[in-house]
DNA sequence: ACCCTCCTGTCA
DNA sequence: TGACAGGAGGGT
């Protein structure tokens, strides 16, 4: 399910369930899942739950001899969700790739499609992705006009690039697009001070609206456990093809770019 | 800067 | 049956 206000979500609801918490052991159900770390991982406290861009992070502390803290870091993809509960067996392992026993309860990793991913990493500076988070401080006004400055590329496949910034998903790219009244087919370099402004401004207005509803959740099934966003009910373009604008009544137009859909209005967007 | 692919499921 | 799904890494 994840952008950046799902996975914050997530977090904010993991961090009461997991701080203090002890691993005692972990199982893992998918082959594909990468291993590699996950025995050093039994026996450390977890110390925080924290966001690095769409990422879950898990900061772990060191352990009887080893004091060296290890970070574990859940990437969700499309289709992961992190829970808490009773590890389970038989027929409801579906999907559950993995199982992380706590001290008490345990950290359950569903993944449909097997996109996600787990990491165990020796190292903060390792966790850290090469883009900015548009939450962070460092994210300015100035610094979006330096990033898109001279690219072709066209400005919605621009923000859903993580190497510049993070978090930005197929979702919010629309809708940050809409609220900016700028065309998703627009060169990201040919936007203009005025436009980068309100692209600057709304990116993190969307992203903060997101976060207070909890996110956007499209699944029809949700357990009691699991987050259930709101911001659906908000949205203005995404999966709104021919449905009129919220600002003109004209129909919202769906394309692709990059093959990936792109929902946006043709009259108020420039 | 683009296309494909990795997976499994749902819907028209 | 084919298109599409909240993502991104690898190859060209």
């Amino acid at each position: 399910m994840p952008e950046l206000p799902e996975v914050e979500t997530i977090v904010r609801q993991l961090q009461p369930e997991l701080e203090g918490r002890k691993i005692v052991s972990i199982e893992i159900f998918d082959p594909k899942l990468e291993t590699r770390g996950i025995s050093k991982l039994p026996g450390r406290k977890i110390l925080a739950v924290t966001r690095i861009g769409k990422q879950v992070c898990l900061e772990l502390s060191g352990r009887e001899g080893d004091n060296k803290k290890l970070w574990l870091l859940f990437h969700l993809r499309m289709t992961g969700r992190l829970i808490t509960g009773r590890c389970k067996t038989g027929q409801n392992r579906k999907h559950l790739r993995a199982c992380i026993l706590l001290d008490r309860g345990s950290l359950l990793f569903y993944d449909m499609r097997r996109f996600g991913r787990l990491l165990v990493l020796g190292s903060f500076q390792e966790a850290q992705p090469e883009g900015i988070d548009p939450l962070s401080g460092r994210f300015t006004g100035r610094k979006l006009a330096e990033l898109t400055s001279g690219s072709a590329q066209e400005i919605k496949p621009w923000l859903l690039r993580q190497d510049r910034l993070v978090g930005l998903g197929n979702i919010y790219a629309s809708e940050i697009l809409f609220a900016s009244g700028i065309d998703p087919r627009r060169q990201a370099g040919s936007l203009t001070t005025e436009e980068l402004r309100r692209l600057h401004r709304q990116i993190r207005r969307i992203l903060q609206l997101a976060i207070g509803k909890c996110g956007t959740t499209f699944s029809n099934f949700q357990d009691s456990r699991g987050r259930t966003g709101s911001f659906q009910r908000f949205l203005s373009v995404y999966r709104k093809a021919g449905q009129p604008c919220p600002r003109c009544s004209r129909p919202v137009q769906w394309i692709v770019q990059q093959r990936r859909s792109t929902f946006f209005c043709p009259a108020c967007q420039k």
